[in-house]
DNA sequence: TTGTAGGCGTTATCAG
DNA sequence: CTGATAACGCCTACAA
């Protein structure tokens, strides 16, 4: 990239002939010592002061181009790479990210830990996990423990940590900046608006799936929502009956049931539904894992899905495409999200506040209801 | 624990009445500071040197248990912690243990990385995760980097990279401990025997999914293994042709074919399995993505599971108990193995090598067949 | 059993 | 723009 692209142009002249840059001996000097090369190495041999280089490792502007040059020739020529642990001692900051979070669905986690670590890959950053039980009756000292002893450069919540307002009031207590992911950006002002959020705009696609369901001709249609209190379980359910307000589809109160996001919270309010005088014609589940219960549920009534019943889930998990029929379902951006959560953290985000749309994916599980 | 639990036992005595105990005096100009202890807080509260301070902290034996009490005593009351970041500096070794994994399913990963971080919560130990791609061209440069630079405490390596012989090499050459998690041992004297080993004994319980298939009556047995060169592939495989050896059944080379783990091979399997003139009334898939594209097969060939087919599969994943019928499955001790590779890394392990049993799990996927 | 002196590798302060 | 000097908080060697 640079002038001094040649290794050999770093040191070359013997004799020190050429002012500011070391002899070949001292390079062969440190050659012999066969250890890491440190801040104190590359000093000497480029002949500036341990703050210089320190200031080119950090991208100071307050150094001279030319010096800089000199400095990076000598840092690749010695294969110079800071060490994290004094870095740390001397920021009094680790060189980690942190990703907290209680209890989403393995493939979530996994995905969003993957994306993240795509953007700290080369940023010398490392991504430590942090699963806990907000249950617990320890879970925040845990939590303020974890905190004030490793200081993270930043810390990353998934919900439905992340609308944990007492774990907000710890980070900033601790100044740690981090990122909440959720699907619902936090109030202005409220405590839920402190730090960067990533929200997953969970609303359209849900009503895109109820349009879906009407557009087929469905009119009876069950609702199974996630738990009370998690800002999912509010946009899913806004978001369908959104879809079914616009196309002036009403829904009794017994078609619309409360789930847990669990597969035995699907397959009881399932069976529920199936067992009404007028059973619908197609059920939304608020989640993939309910919407395999409801599979259960349907199999037991001897119906087929789609032909008796539609259905419809939301995440996209692994299973969707392995169960028969396939399932429509709506699909999050994580690997986005994750991505832009990295970013916030890394101080490369644009906004404090970025939103990403999930979308439907329309597979075999839901089709035109059978004529009745 | 110790005799002096109360706080104010410390240094409670104005005057300096009592030898090596602080004045309340002290203690009130360290108030003061309000910024968190540090072990030369420690040490001249308790009277004592750095370094003697530096031994409680490290549970050195050369300490008289008298300047211990006192020392902890101060400990508890400054609420002194020692920040990783200083000790990672002077031992020239993180306080992370590190998990490194190329592809296992979601359910594996979060499910080790929360029995491992079971057992290091309280040790001052983070866990930071590594997830790469052995497919990569750099891959073992990635690993290089990130061990030279981090110098984790301790690796843990999840299969099937824990059968990567040039990554054992990295952690050998950085004198980095490590354990394998794996279904086969090493030989003794392989570089596979180095390190420490935990291994999920899989023979056994895949020669009991064969006996359990045989004693329902099945002689015709389909058999789906996992990719070549995996450890996992042969131990399942070798368990499960035992369990047939044992009870004189002989498999048709037809009916033994290669999978990859993935649901796609799985269902390419069943396909060819299920054409056969003679198609088989049971299957064994040597996991449960494969088990799943085995279901979608069954299906479209009209086939009910398990009725007109018998299906075992591999994992215990969510999966196995959410699918119609639910799957009888193999269930490794993850959790179990995940608390044994920590208490290795940790240095409380017995033995180099833990073994652990996987169990197999009836559900309703296997019946007796269908005479015919 | 305990302490002294020095170092781990980096960044901050502040003067030049 | 650059550098000397002093942290950062803990540990190791070597003494006592």
């Amino acid at each position: 990239m640079k002038a001094l692209a040649s290794p050999a142009a770093a040191g070359a002249e013997p004799g020190a002939a050429s002012p500011g840059a070391a002899s070949e001996a001292a390079f062969a000097e440190f050659e012999q010592r066969r250890r890491r090369a440190t801040i104190n190495d590359v000093a000497r041999l480029a002949k500036v002061s341990k703050k210089t280089v320190s200031r080119v490792i950090n991208d100071s502007p307050n150094v001279r181009e030319e010096t800089r040059e000199r400095v990076n020739a000598v840092i690749q020529r010695l294969k110079f790479r800071p060490t994290p642990q004094a870095r740390s001692l001397a920021f009094r900051r680790s060189f980690i990210i942190s990703m907290i979070y209680d209890n989403p669905n393995a493939q979530y986690i996994v995905t969003m830990q993957g994306s993240v670590l795509e953007r700290l890959r080369g940023a010398g950053i490392e991504l430590v996990v942090h699963p806990c039980d907000r249950a617990s009756p320890d879970f925040l000292k845990g939590l303020r423990d974890f905190i004030e002893v490793q200081r993270p450069l930043g810390v990353i919540i998934l919900p439905p940590l992340s609308e944990n307002v007492d774990l907000l009031a710890l980070m900033e207590e601790y100044e740690t900046p981090f990122v909440r992911i959720t699907s619902h950006p936090g109030d202005p002002g409220s405590a839920l608006a402190q730090g960067h959020q990533v929200v997953s705009k969970d609303r359209p696609s849900c009503r895109a799936a109820a349009e879906h369901l009407i557009r087929l001709g469905h009119r009876r249609i069950g609702f199974i929502s996630g738990p009370a209190g998690y800002a999912s379980t509010v946009e899913r359910t806004a978001g369908f009956f959104e879809g079914l307000k616009a196309a002036g589809v009403e829904l009794p109160a017994e078609y619309r049931l409360d789930g847990a996001y669990t597969f035995d919270s699907g397959y009881r309010a399932a069976c529920k539904l199936l067992a009404l005088p007028q059973r619908p014609t197609a059920i939304f589940a608020s989640n993939d894992e309910m919407a395999t219960g409801v599979y259960r549920a349907a199999l037991e009534k001897g119906l087929k899905i789609p032909g008796d019943l539609s259905l419809v889930g939301f995440d996209d998990s692994p299973i969707a495409s392995w169960i028969s029929p396939p399932l429509t379902t709506v699909r999050m951006a994580i690997p986005d999200m994750g991505r832009a959560a990295a970013d916030c953290l890394l101080g490369e985000a644009d906004e404090r506040l970025v939103e990403l749309e999930s979308s439907l994916v329309v597979r075999g599980s839901t089709s035109p209801p059978a004529g009745d």
